[in-house]
DNA sequence: ATGTCAATACAATATTGA
């Protein structure tokens, strides 16, 4: 099964390019990110008349995220990430597909370094973590896909420039530490896996020509659980759909695993 | 310092958040 992770950057603005995609690559999980639109404005109809269905945790203007998938809905079993009652972004919504655990994850992008948005950063990732132990302790596949807003190395196949993005929050050492106590529970980096070695990003920013020039960086990740990695079979990044019109400043990340 | 883009408030541009 092919499990991909999209950052749309607005969903009703790349509403063809992801009826497109459906099409193209009929995935059989596609988790979505900053599809920035409130509950009731999500353009349901237009997933069914192109055969799938989903599950959704909106947010008016930004964040946002969901699970669509061929024919019915997944079931979903947590919208949400626990842990602080007080959150109001729409980051995190967890189903069950197939007997795979799926999240959709839009972990907090922190800038700039040093005000309260970074702080949000590390203590959002804190409570993810908290939760990714309990899901492994589920001893079940797991995979968790989404738009991490974390560069996990200064090596050219994370990132085009890790002096030029020296000061960035995606590249701090503190979200580092976060990311990596993640990985440590016993997670797999589904592209790291497959792509040991080789430049593979995942976004590339609008200005300065990054795209043109290839000047991108890796923070979409698909983390799979001990379970889930003893199922892989690929991965990668279908980074066509970043030079098409209109397009994402994401591309879309995937994984495959047995069924 | 954005060679950019999307959504919103508001009503032609400014603000926010990437």
């Amino acid at each position: 099964m092919k499990i991909v992770s999209y950052n749309l950057n607005g969903i009703r603005a790349r509403l063809p390019r992801l009826i497109e995609y459906i099409e193209e690559q009929k995935p059989d999980i596609l988790c979505l990110q900053e599809v920035k639109c409130a509950d009731e404005a999500f353009p349901i109809e237009d997933i069914r008349s192109a055969g799938y269905d989903g599950v959704w945790h909106g947010q008016k203007g930004f964040n946002g995220v969901a699970i669509l998938t061929p024919g019915r809905p997944a079931q979903v079993r947590r919208i949400g990430l626990p842990g602080d009652p007080d959150d109001t972004h729409s980051r995190y919504i967890e189903a069950e597909v197939d007997g795979v655990v799926i999240a959709s994850i839009y972990l907090p992008n922190g800038n700039p370094v040093g005000t309260e948005k970074f702080a949000y950063k590390l203590a959002w990732m804190d409570r993810l973590r908290v939760h990714a132990q309990a899901l492994l302790a589920e001893e079940r596949p797991v995979v968790l896909a989404g738009d991490w807003n974390v560069i996990p190395t200064d090596d050219p196949d994370d990132v085009f420039s890790a002096r030029a993005m020296a000061s960035d929050a995606l590249m701090q050492p503190e979200s580092r530490a976060a990311y990596r106590r993640i990985l440590n529970l016993g997670f797999t980096d589904a592209i790291r896996a497959r792509y040991p070695d080789g430049a593979v990003y995942t976004f590339w920013d609008y200005t300065a020509g990054c795209w043109q020039r290839d000047a991108g960086f890796r923070i979409d990740h698909l983390l799979l659980s001990p379970l889930a990695a003893d199922r892989l079979l690929d991965a990668g990044v279908d980074k066509e759909y970043r030079g098409r019109e209109k397009a994402s400043d994401h591309a879309p990340t995937w994984v495959g695993i047995e069924d």
